[in-house]
DNA sequence: AAGGAGTTTTTGACAAAGTCCAAATCTCGG
DNA sequence: CCGAGATTTGGACTTTGTCAAAAACTCCTT
């Protein structure tokens, strides 16, 4: 996220204080809960409220300028990447979160031949597995 | 489900009218939340407390007997259809939840090249779009 | 068929993640 | 610089689920 403030303006949602640095937490901490994020946010701007922390959250991602992910048995997550169709790989023991690209090419997942009778608009991917830390303390 | 009493015997677990009866009602309803399930149950044995409606279906979870997923901002949801690999069509608006084929083959969407070096055990893939119902409404 | 060890179930308190609401504060155009 | 309208705050509340201890039950043994 190049400029928090821009990107704000863009959207029409008026700039605060709150907002710019909600935006940069979720920026340079992808995959963070709410809770994670507000504690960013308190050590760049001293205090702010749970509430606003999810009315931004909400807002941002109503807009389409953060995304919010939820991994069963965790809180939400958010994140800045947007609209490149990457995927999701959860360890399922310490819950550590990565980005993967599109497993089968371009956005073959998203092969909306419409089931059903439903109308659907996107394939959400969660791998789930464990990562490197959590396999070497297993053993 | 042919037969609860059974199928707890053959993965040891002592038969109880609660386990039964939880067991029956995610077979009859897919995809119905523990709630939903705590009716039904009350609905065939009179009373049943809370905590061991999550109990069995705990249980029941741990011996792969029932499968529990976890679309984003819902409660988990429950069921019957074990192994074969199908994934899930969410509406965005009711929460309505149907199942779906693995879209390409067999089991593709789990090719689990090992991705930052997590070993990945399990693809799941949500469909999230608008049920023929909500369509109408929207109209 | 009765007894008892070990599981389950129940009850009630508790926790995490969010939402609702009204009052106070702030942003931005004029 | 002002004021309308949006945002932030604080506090209560809801939902979904877990913890712990006591009561009840299942099933094996005799």
């Amino acid at each position: 996220m190049r400029n928090p403030e821009a990107t704000l303006r863009q959207h029409d949602l008026p700039v605060t204080a709150q907002r710019v640095s909600v935006l940069r937490a979720v920026s340079h901490h992808p995959h963070a809960t709410a809770d994670i994020l507000a504690e960013k946010v308190r050590a760049e701007l001293g205090s702010i409220s749970r509430q606003s922390v999810y009315n931004v959250l909400n807002v941002l991602t109503d807009k389409g300028i953060i995304r919010r992910i939820q991994p069963a048995e965790s809180a939400a997550l958010y994140e800045d990447r947007i609209g490149d169709n990457h995927h999701h790989l959860v360890c399922r023991t310490c819950g550590k979160t990565e980005d993967v690209c599109c497993a089968v090419g371009a956005a073959p997942c998203l092969t909306a031949h419409s089931h059903h009778g439903f109308k659907i608009d996107e394939a959400e991917v969660i791998y789930w597995g464990t990562c490197p830390a959590c396999q070497k303390k297993k053993r």
